[in-house]
DNA sequence: GAGTTCAGTGAACATCTGTACACCCCAGCG
DNA sequence: CGCTGGGGTGTACAGATGTTCACTGAACTC
């Protein structure tokens, strides 16, 4: 019997937590297999529980994305990161307080494109180009998360679907008064900044459903639906600025 | 022992399919408590058929508004029609198959509100006006096939998702042949028609989904959507009117 | 170096799931 | 009239699920 085995992540974040004793492979008891023991860094141990942690966030990304979160099982996370499922929680209460937790974190990577769109020069047909461009390449980099808010937004945990809609109108008030900041706009009504701000962020987001679903080996689609956003935009902002400020 | 009892639908529909031996309540057998019986007119085999089925896709799509489909099970559906789990086999090969059949549902009376738009006098303002009236009226009457078409169109069972998305293009492609007999923009390029198309359907979709959201007591938000969702339509036409056709 | 904390284990539970099977009984047919 | 097709029933089973409980042993604290 060997003494020390270390259970191994399925996939991408590879993380796997620290194990003491046997593995752990559903209800039955089986004695653990000889494994190769993998010499791991003397980790403190709050930093192994923050580890752990982490992959079952991770697990959790990925399984929401093959299934809805509503239909992953806190087993199926557990068994994913080679834990025993009652040691899910000395981390979460519930499977749905780690949803609500990876919308924190999808969020995070929103915030951090938008600043990136903020930080440049305010000159309309610039703006276009590089919002559809930062957008499509946050989308490749955080896959995963863009997936995750798309799939629960409408998903069938409530708490999570009103996290998201939560931030998403926070979302919406920003680019409001970012629009006011425009030099064409500058005399709107706030009111109308908000029906604009709703319409571009929609449009924006019904941009990343389409890159989501476009298969990730067709980059001809996916300079097509950039096109198709670029031009929407200029018709909005276009259509917007001639429109005028009828009240 | 009595010899006929009725399963009752547990709501709305209210169908309830015939039944002849025992009530069914769980795996566990119990004796059929004494239940009044209730005088149904004579139905022929097949239009009793009819009517379980139907009580199950009315049971599938009100579990579906609470959980997603992928978290609704046969034995759920089959005991709120007031059947034994077996039994539904007679009528769909599984829960997905239910749910394809949804699909067409919903879409269906997605169909008759555009017959209903067409059916308008084609001048702008009266045009917007018209589809975000009846827009609104038909998310009302069919509140439970869009809330459907918007959970699932993300939602956790692949063959449901392709299925509406499928429709949702086609949709666009209709919207698309409607714009181009507009005297504004007879002569656009079937691309920028695409396009333009592209938008709206989201800008409505989106609409759709924020009504869907609005608590069902709140007639004042609604009136706010739809003043929103007009405004979004001028600026949508009005921008593409004006941006004119540069390609 | 002794004592405490706590992330992880493993067994047990009640309950739910999809599906196979044999049966039953009535409408609808000849 | 009798036969039969098929919508319905019950039973059964193997597997999955959330949660409880008592436990262990290495990392921390003093």
């Amino acid at each position: 019997m060997c003494s020390v085995t270390v259970g191994v992540g399925r996939s991408s974040g590879g993380s796997a937590p620290g194990r003491t004793r046997g593995a752990y492979d559903g209800d039955v008891s089986e004695q653990a297999t000889g494994v190769t023991a993998v010499v791991e860094p003397p980790l403190s141990r709050a930093a192994r529980k923050e580890r752990t942690r982490q992959a079952l966030l991770d697990a959790g990304l990925r399984l929401a994305a093959d299934h809805t979160l509503a239909a992953v099982s806190l087993r199926h996370i557990a068994r994913e990161v080679g834990i025993v499922p009652t040691a899910f929680y000395r981390h979460f209460d519930s499977v749905e307080q780690l949803g609500l937790e990876l919308v924190d974190a999808s969020f995070a990577s929103l915030r951090a494109m938008i600043r990136e769109v903020r930080a440049g020069e305010p000159e309309v047909n610039t703006i276009v180009r590089n919002s559809v461009e930062v957008l499509v390449e946050h989308v490749h980099a955080q896959r995963a998360h863009f997936h995750f808010i798309a799939r629960e937004r409408f998903g069938g945990v409530p708490a999570v679907r009103e996290a998201i809609g939560h931030q998403l109108q926070l979302f919406e008030r920003e680019l409001a008064t970012d629009l006011a900041r425009l030099p064409t706009m500058d005399t709107w009504s706030s009111e109308d900044l908000r029906v604009l701000a709703n319409l571009i962020v929609h449009a924006m987001v019904a941009t990343v459903e389409q890159l989501l679903a476009a298969p990730a080996n067709r980059p001809d689609l996916e300079q097509e639906i950039m096109r198709t956003a670029r031009r929407q935009l200029q018709m909005i902002i276009v259509g917007a600025a001639s429109w005028g400020n009828p009240r």
